[in-house]
RNA sequence: GGGCCCGUGGUCUAGCGGUUAUGACACCUCGCUUACACCGAGUUGAUCGUGGGUUCAAUUCCCACCGGGCCCA
């Protein structure tokens, strides 16, 4: 027997690494490969990679997302496309801050700023590491030479000319509106970063009296807000307390510089079932609290400060941390007899995503991107986007249809991209930089080319340099940006915005934005409304949204479930002989996974096989090893038999005197090769997937090699044609999956490597009344085989009394020979 | 409370109005056959969550319910 030219005996986690070791190994070529180049002629494709956080570890299941928007990369080259697969980094926000926090036992705000930066910096970097590893691991085919970080300037100069761009226009606008705000870490949140915990609260039935003494039970759980009631409300239906409309309640704790009553109104918002029925509106106890003051034009109180602290109005409480002055409200409530009942209650409370700590909503002056606006005209742009479930379209459409309020923008942290402007002492002007240039108003003054602005009206007063001496003292915004102003820029970004707009004006609307589902009502939904008020289209042409990577018994994986799996241990099983173990807490027990190997190739295989995109997925690496290794071992052995018998050198030319066996495969391998090929065009990573697998390990080698076998070994030409025409472009098919385990079979068998394809292959000839034989074929060696096991014979023993079908009378001397039919 | 998704052989999964309801893994039986024993071949195994409805026809469409999950309030 030949040699084979694989001289691997099978697949192995320790190749798969030597592969990938070399593929990466050589940078220029690395990037010949995979960089992208605008000027190729060919159609441009721009993926908005999500750039991931780091911190410390990275979810398997967002390594799965990751290993699947590869697939896309992979495949759109293949299909000829011109492919920007960025590596970028998001590594702005809060995230990072807490870090530093935690390790240095130290608060944000008692550091000098620069060094807290630098800190911030420096612990960032270390995490960014470990990712760059485990991208490269899992065969991301990304653009690390250009990776791209949203903490450095280059970036951020972006996000501060886009600023700027939308402020001048009057879409992002300054303003002193009621603001969720958490006192702990001393920064306004958006309403997507607020979660809500079950806590247990006191419920507290306070006694109010009207001016002419009429005793009111009023229920609270904030009695210390008191000190900013705008108005006692009941519901206009309410029987009970009509008589009490107009009157004026008094309130029952000191205040302080404001009135003592308030007035008693109607308001539908009023639940009359909850407690005594009557209800006071403070500002703000919560956002029905905002919504009633609005509706009402009530003037707001300012009950407590930056810090968490009482103000003024709060009288003997001011100055106290909210949590203190409400346990000394009570103690005053009841020592003045006004307190009727306390009842213990679980109940919701509002708490920032990040901190956990309890928000408060308070008037704050920060700057807000307009958004209620153009609801409809996103709405109407997302139209011309295709999605990836069509379904989860639905995830953008109801979070749109409940927006309400202006997305505020400003953060009173640090470690974010700063809010690029600078107000005259004055405090009517605003002066802000140039396009182009990163700047950070709390240290630098503005740099030359600003323009001074009005800030209120917007309009452009001159050159800030012409200007600067009649500006009095400037003063630096020291107010950062929210990250998702960040992250909202990463299409523009990466199709060449501000930087190269020539690439731009044919690469937006970005080609793809593949993403998580959760984070739909944050980065996708306000990526939308940017591409929309910049420039009024849609961001881009197609948003795949795949499902999130669950346990093996389908709940989120979490800390505190224990049920987590570590993305490394899975890529690393089977490397060195090392076999992968997991201890896993399922619903009733802990349960022990083992598997042997599994590896990147493997895991992607599976990803590509096992879940179609948008459903949740199951991540048992059990199952990956015992469902896909196999396929992957059949494939190589497909590949490592034909490796000993040398390739025509003319594989694209069609040999004329094929049998009919040989036009037989190639009619069913045209046939798989076009499900790939449509699939892969459609962004359908799943049937492509399906039909290779299904082909190579199916039909291939259990009916067609089995026929081929015996010419191979007789040095049948046609054989050889046939089978190394097949494997060759097959591999090019699958190396989207694939990719190291095609190439390095691709360039041992071919000099050239199935990764390199920018062309989907040529169809091999198609013959349908040959392909319609298909099952008759698979019929009669079932048939056959099944005959011979039940004589007890071997498969390859002789066997007498078989009678080929006419239909299949074509094959009859290859079916003789095959089954040794006498 | 609202939205979305999912309940198909032991396990996972395909199906998207008419199929002998895919396929994989596991089980069982047989076979060391010049790619593959980390293999091959052949069996066994499913009232398609429950109850209604639409239809000539329902796993597939509609409704209700039960169960699981995710997101949001």
């Amino acid at each position: 027997m030949p040699a084979p030219r694989l001289s691997d005996k099978r697949w192995s986690i320790d190749l798969e690494k030597r592969i990938q070791e070399e593929h990466f190994a050589d940078e220029a070529k690395y990037s010949a490969r995979y960089g992208f180049n605008p000027n190729s002629g060919k159609e441009i494709f721009v993926i908005d990679t999500p750039p991931p956080y780091p911190s410390g570890t990275w979810h398997i299941g967002a390594v799965a997302q990751y290993s699947m928007i590869d697939v896309i990369a992979r495949s759109q080259r293949l299909i000829g496309k011109e492919v920007k697969f960025p590596w970028g980094v998001d590594r702005n926000g809060i995230n990072v801050e807490f870090t530093v926090e935690k390790n240095t036992g130290r608060k944000m705000k008692t550091y000098d700023r620069a060094e807290f930066l630098e800190l911030c910096a420096e612990t960032i970097e270390e995490f960014t590491q470990s990712m760059r590893d485990t991208a490269r691991r899992v065969g991301l085919s990304m653009d690390y030479a250009n990776e791209y970080l949203t903490d450095s300037p280059d970036y951020r100069k972006v996000t501060q000319a886009i600023f700027t761009e939308l402020f001048k226009q009057g879409t992002i606008v300054e303003d002193l509106r009621p603001n969720i705000y958490d006192p702990v870490e001393g920064t306004t949140i958006a309403d997507a970063e607020v979660q809500r915990l079950q806590r247990m609260t006191r419920l507290i039935d306070v006694k109010w009296q009207t001016e002419d003494g009429e005793e009111l039970i009023i229920s609270t759980t904030r009695p210390e807000l008191i000190c900013a009631c705008g108005i006692v409300v009941v519901h206009p239906d309410d029987k009970r307390y009509q008589h009490l409309v107009g009157k004026k309640a008094m309130l029952p704790l000191p205040v302080d510089g404001r009135e003592v009553s308030v007035e008693i109104a109607t308001h539908p918002s009023v639940k009359s079932e909850f407690g005594s029925g009557i209800l006071m509106v403070c500002s703000f106890g919560d956002q029905n609290d905002v919504t009633v003051f609005r509706e009402l034009g009530l003037a707001p109180f300012q009950a407590i400060d930056l810090d968490g602290c009482m103000t003024s109005i709060a009288g003997p409480f001011t100055g106290m941390k909210v949590k203190e002055a409400r346990d000394a409200a009570i103690e005053y409530l009841d020592a003045n007899g006004k307190i009727d009942k306390i009842v213990e209650k679980e109940q919701e409370v509002p708490v920032s995503e990040r901190g956990k700590n309890p928000v408060e909503i308070i008037l704050l002056k920060e700057w807000y991107v307009r958004q209620t606006h153009i609801q409809d005209r996103i709405s109407e742009l997302a139209e011309d986007i295709e999605f990836h479930p069509p379904r989860n379209k639905q995830f953008l459409q109801d979070w749109m249809d409940n927006i309400s309020i202006d997305w505020p923008i400003s953060r009173r942290r640090w470690y974010h991209t700063e809010i690029p402007v600078w107000y005259a002492d004055d405090g009517a002007k605003i002066i802000v930089p140039p396009a182009g240039i990163y700047v950070q108003p709390w240290c630098q003054d503005p740099p030359a080319g600003s323009e001074v602005l009005d800030r209120e009206t917007r309009e452009i007063l001159g050159n800030f340099d012409k200007l600067k001496d009649s500006l009095g003292e400037i003063i630096g915004e020291e107010k950062v940006f929210d990250t998702w102003m960040d992250s909202s820029n990463s299409n523009l970004f990466v199709s060449g915005y501000l930087n190269d707009m020539d690439t731009f004006e044919k690469a937006f609307p970005t080609a793809i934005r593949p993403q998580g589902k959760e984070i739909v009502r944050t980065w996708l939904y306000y990526t939308l409304l940017k591409s929309a008020l910049l420039l009024d289209k849609p961001g881009f042409k197609h948003v795949w949204i795949d499902g999130l990577g669950m346990d093996p018994w389908g709940r989120k994986m979490s800390k505190s479930l224990g049920n987590g799996i570590d993305a490394d241990s899975v890529l690393e099983c089977g490397a060195g002989g090392r076999t992968g173990s997991w201890r896993v807490r399922g619903p009733d027990k802990s349960v022990q996974l083992k598997a042997n190997k599994i590896g990147s190739e493997c895991f992607r295989l599976w990803k590509a096989c096992d879940a179609q995109v948008g459903d949740d997925f199951h991540i048992n690496p059990e199952e990956i090893e015992s469902k896909y290794f196999g396929v992957l071992t059949k494939l190589f052995n497909v590949a490592r038999f034909a490796s000993q018998f040398d390739a025509p050198a003319n594989l694209d030319t069609t040999p004329d005197n094929l049998p009919v066996e040989d036009r037989w495969i190639l009619a069913e391998f045209a046939n798989t090769m076009e499900k790939a090929e449509n699939a892969w065009r459609g962004l359908d990573i799943y049937n492509a997937t399906q039909a290779l697998k299904t082909f190579g390990t199916g039909i291939l080698p259990s009916h067609w090699l089995e026929m081929a076998k015996s010419r191979l070994y007789d040095g049948d030409q046609e054989a050889a044609w046939t089978v190394h025409r097949i494997v060759r472009d097959f591999m090019a098919a699958l190396s989207p999956v694939c990719p190291f385990f095609t190439h390095h079979i691709s360039s041992t068998l071919y000099d050239s490597s199935a990764v390199d394809v920018r062309e989907f292959p040529e169809r091999t000839p198609s013959d349908d009344e040959l392909r319609s034989l298909t099952s008759a074929i698979e019929e009669f060696n079932g048939n056959t085989w099944r005959s011979k096991k039940e004589q007890g014979i071997s498969l390859n023993a002789p066997v007498e009394g078989i009678v080929i079908p006419d239909e299949l009378s074509e094959f009859t001397s290859i079916l003789t020979r095959m089954h040794k039919l006498e």
